[in-house]
DNA sequence: CTAGGGGTAATC
DNA sequence: GATTACCCCTAG
């Protein structure tokens, strides 16, 4: 059962936002040993334990302590320190003091507190363990920290410099790197070999003489067309990555499936799937994955070096997916679209297209409020005129209940505030306001909220007209 | 957000 | 009927 475990594991790692498992917790209680398949997934969990941080927007020692046990980890599994890691924690750990800077003046705030913390004590012990992660930029803000303490322009320099952005640039590149070079999750590897099996006994059954080499030989060279335009749309790729991979990939259908171990150098290239393998990927690999794995169940042996699934493997694969549909619907209400129809192929993406102007509309007098929403209205036009939006499904959203406009307005909009004369406190206060401000009645509201408590702008503006008539 | 036109209902 | 307070709308 200790292959269900890992696999349920990596599938809530890899899953992104989901509240009510925090990776780092969720491996401690699994208690997992130090073999190279745990010490992926946990770095698997640091990952997504920053990816966390970096969604909730919070930026802080923590963040250091993750890159800390990640570099801990890569040296586990005899990896080189990238140079995104070391500036990630080099900018981290700035961003850490610096955040401490919002007083003008160094001695006024806890700025020297922080430093001591991270750079005198944190910092240390990271040089004293000759950790990788101490590197010259490093060095050279620890100086320049120290010096901003006695040296107040150097402390406004500092303080102004926007630190975060670059942080987080570099933890986002971290993440990036190292979800590539994770590669694809055990289910998505199990699901491709099954898939390859499968493609390799259709070419069998057409009587092809080397169905298996001619099945990897078409896969590579669809792989080399694919491998080309991901290294063009890496920028794009990259924010899809991390930043959204719930949203998983095309099924696995796609011929971009590659077989792990034909070809070493590849490697790489395979990460480009990085975390396909979410929510929607299990969908995906539901039905081109598993429900195949029965039928490799009975049809044992491809010949060659085919890697093949052994019973123990089968036995968990068939298990995990009774199991991860029992997950997903406990975890993922039902999508809209899965609501209003089954997929048929038809592209649901949202039409981004501008839409031809609506020559039909009129505007009637200002009136809008008694016309039928701009929802219905375009919903009834587009009865007539589906043919110049190529029938695409144009996303709807629910027509928004207007607000009231006067926040003095009450519950029932219908009901008007009842008639109060102004005072002749409100009166002066007005007309002090206007001395004091011109007719800029929100200034002079909120000069005097308690007298204006119940007027709004227009009333002021109202007021002063009658006023000064 | 403000200015200004104008409607409605209460009050004088 | 005039005034006042409130409200709505449009234009800039």
């Amino acid at each position: 059962m200790e292959v269900i475990d890992k696999w349920v594991a990596e599938f809530f790692i890899r899953r992104q936002q989901n509240p009510r498992v925090s990776p780092t917790n969720l491996l401690s209680a699994m208690k997992f040993g130090d073999s190279p398949d745990c010490i992926k997934l946990k770095i698997s969990s640091v990952l997504r334990d920053i990816s966390n941080s970096l969604i909730k927007g919070t930026l802080d020692e923590g963040t250091l302590d993750l890159l800390e046990i990640l570099e801990k980890l890569m040296l586990q599994q005899h990896s080189v320190l990238t140079e995104s890691h070391k500036s990630a924690y080099c900018w981290t750990a700035v961003e850490c003091t610096v955040r401490f800077m919002w007083p003008l003046s160094a001695s006024d705030g806890f700025f020297n507190d922080a430093l001591k913390r991270i750079w005198t004590k944190r910092i240390w012990i990271l040089k004293e363990s000759g950790s990788g992660l101490v590197t010259y930029d490093l060095l050279k803000w620890e100086a320049d920290l120290e010096v901003s303490l006695e040296d107040p322009e150097l402390y406004q320099r500092i303080r102004e410099t926007n630190v975060r952005y670059t942080a987080i640039s570099f933890l986002n590149q971290l993440l990036k790197e190292q979800w590539e070079l994770l590669g694809s999750s055990a289910l998505e590897l199990v699901a491709q070999r099954t898939f390859l099996k499968r493609n390799a006994q259709n070419v069998d059954n057409r009587g092809d003489p080397n169905p298996v080499d001619e099945s990897m030989r078409r896969l590579k060279s669809d792989n080399i067309k694919e491998g080309g335009t991901s290294q063009e749309e890496e920028g794009n790729e990259n924010n899809r990555g991390n930043a959204s991979d719930v949203e998983g990939v095309g099924c696995l259908e796609s011929d971009n499936i590659k077989e792990r171990g034909t070809s070493e150098e590849e490697e790489g290239n395979e990460n480009n799937r990085e975390n396909a393998n979410d929510v929607e990927g299990v969908g995906c690999l539901e039905s081109d994955g598993f429900d195949k794995v029965d039928a490799a169940d009975e049809e044992e042996t491809i010949g060659g070096p085919e890697p093949s699934l052994d019973k123990g493997d089968k036995t968990a694969a068939r298990e995990l997916k009774e199991l991860l549909l029992e997950i997903q619907g406990h975890i993922e209400p039902p999508t809209r679209q899965e609501e209003q129809e089954p997929n048929n192929g038809i592209d649901h993406s949202v039409d981004v297209t501008p839409q031809p102007a609506m020559s039909n509309r009129t505007r009637t007098g200002g009136q809008d409020r008694n016309e039928t929403p701009d929802n219905a209205n375009e919903i009834e036009k587009g009865s007539n005129s589906q043919g110049t939006w190529s029938g695409r499904v144009r996303p709807r959203l629910p027509t928004p209940v207007p607000l009231n406009v006067s926040p003095l307005k009450k519950e029932n909009s219908n009901v008007r505030r009842p008639k109060k004369f102004w005072t002749p406190e409100e009166v002066e206060a007005l007309r002090e306001g206007v001395k004091e401000y011109g007719k800029s009645w929100k200034d002079i509201k909120n000069a005097n909220p308690a007298v204006f408590a119940e007027r709004t702008e227009v009333d002021l503006k109202d007021k002063w007209r009658n006023l000064v008539r």
